[in-house]
DNA sequence: GATTAATATGACACCCTTGTCATATGACAG
DNA sequence: CTGTCATATGACAAGGGTGTCATATTAATC
């Protein structure tokens, strides 16, 4: 019988909404741009809007990013104190234990 | 146009492999209780054993842990440089941005 | 307040992942 | 080398996430 559950719900969630290739395109970008407009990440990764717009409230509502207002437009931010840190332990990870993720579309199981 | 593409499939495998409850489950336990086999695994969680040897299976594809064998049993244990860190990072975030996530099912869009 | 620009929301069909069932492989004992 | 324990693999149905279409909301300008 399970020990001592911790609660691991709210921890698959988190990944979940970083296993998108949208969602990790958008994190990407505005890691390395700062913040933009909606229409600024759609024409940078040549995206829809309502595509994009669904992402980012995905990514907002798990505190990945913050909007804020200027003007008509929204302004997207990430969360530098998450998000960087994260980024560097998965890249450290692909590079020295995982670069099979590299030439695979599909995880095997 | 998309600027400068950094290869995102392989960061978004990565997370998929963690955005599961099972998954999830097994890498918090043997991170808490250190190497394991698959039938200790299954009886600590109350899980069958068909069903978490498919999710050590993909774990293992993704470098998070690692089989050793020891007579018929296989032995496995996380990637602690970079599990322990990982969940670090979460566990902080989830505190302090993503309280929410405690509370919900699923994401929101 | 009507119009337009910028973004958000809702609904839906497709696809992929998931857990389960059935079965195969591997290793040790006798 | 046969039987049994431990684990892995393959296949498949069900459920959930994804992108897209249509439409709503919000803010600024005239």
């Amino acid at each position: 019988m399970p020990s001592r559950t911790v609660s691991i719900k709210p921890y698959a969630l988190f990944f979940q909404a970083l296993a998108n290739q949208t969602r990790m395109q958008v994190l990407h970008l505005l890691s390395e741009k700062g913040g933009m407009s909606v229409s600024e990440i759609c024409s940078e990764l040549g995206l829809e809007q309502t595509h994009v717009s669904h992402n980012l409230k995905c990514l907002t509502f798990c505190g990945l990013v913050t909007p804020s207002r200027e003007g008509k437009s929204r302004i997207y931010s990430i969360n530098e104190q998450t998000v960087l840190p994260l980024l560097k332990v998965v890249d450290n990870h692909l590079r020295n234990y995982a670069s099979n993720l590299f030439t695979c579309d599909v995880l095997e199981r």
